[in-house]
DNA sequence: GTCTATATGACGATAGAC
DNA sequence: GTCTATCGTCATATAGAC
């Protein structure tokens, strides 16, 4: 069996949801970008557009994921690794024109509160990036508690970010995270923690 | 004139467009909705679809900055009063059936590519909440470069979050981030930045 | 200002030949 | 496995009466 085909329509599919969004892609388009024969696309999905994008939101989880953990294995330190993780996320961010870096993040939000079984599918591949993170953090030395805490804001962090670079159209709110976890990584969480102190700078 | 027409459309698009994104939500839904007769669309928004989404996005944006401005404000310490704005906005996502906390993510995310129009709506949105959270960490005494920062990572962590939050149906990773910010907001940028070190816990 | 009716096209999905 | 043709539905947008 040729799944050259169905590669193609899932590869195309990932693409187009990242830049437009669930309801943003059509089949059409799909179709006519990915040069897919058109009556494939039932044959390899038959749920139709929903099970395409299920599998495009499985495979850039799987995508995000590796680039992740691979980047975090370059570098031993856990400070110095995630680092090096958010600067290739600019680097790719900016070699994408300001469209790259969060793939799932439209698609999450438009199909959340409707569509369990693309809402489910990102969240196994959000939980899969925040895994990777948090293995790296514990093995560096953080407790299991905060390795995971970290790890989930830096992912929201990471998001949140290619929302205000894309926005503005431009790497400066990833660059301002880069900097603002480094000094987080860095940061004991043994101090107190409520009050009205006025102690910074 | 009566504008009460015009209001109820923006407000039912801002709604629509919060839970399923701009491509995701039909001019027919935001008629039916809303309630408001159908040959008025066109005349309050000669542009159609376009020029309503962008009114709603500035709507929420206003929204936005000032239910944080406000909550900044019950609070005199820059600490306590970001994390008094978390907690609002955990209120605020728990009361909206984990459906609210990011208006415009969706619509930022799926047009910035292809829309300028509306891509501009969102950046003037965001940056007047960056805007509001700078004022407020400048006059609690953090410098301004890292004031600026800080308002920003903390608006792209909440984005991210709520994207995280949404997906998962759980105030979790809002949760998570409200720790993390009160534990950078308390740490100082002043150590030295680069290097291997392992130390931390 | 609001109405109905409709133009025009894109959408997802299907049928049946090959 | 892939093709073409087409169904039915929805979309945005417009025209013209009131």
């Amino acid at each position: 069996m040729d799944n050259t085909t169905r590669q193609q329509l899932v590869a195309t599919t990932s693409r187009l949801l990242e830049a437009q969004g669930y309801h943003g892609t059509g089949l059409s388009q799909i179709i006519r970008e990915s040069g897919a024969p058109r009556g494939s696309l039932y044959y390899y999905f038959p749920d139709g557009k929903e099970e395409l994008a299920a599998a495009a939101i499985a495979e850039q989880g799987a995508r995000m994921r590796d680039f992740t953990a691979q980047l975090l294995n370059e570098v031993a330190d856990p400070v110095a690794a995630v680092d090096r993780v958010l600067v290739g996320l600019i680097e790719h961010f900016s070699a994408s024109q300001y469209c790259g870096g969060a793939p799932l993040a439209a698609v999450a939000l438009e199909t959340a509160a409707h569509n369990p079984r693309l809402r489910t599918a990102c969240t196994a591949a959000y939980n899969d990036m925040i895994d990777v993170f948090t293995a790296k953090l514990r093995a560096g030395g953080y407790p299991p508690t905060r390795a995971m805490r970290l790890a989930t804001v830096i992912v929201a962090g990471i998001e949140g970010a290619v929302i205000l670079s894309r926005t503005q159209q431009s790497t400066a709110p990833l660059a301002l995270l880069r900097e603002e976890v480094s000094i987080l990584l860095r940061c004991d969480n043994t101090s107190p923690q409520a009050g009205n102190t006025v102690a910074h700078r």
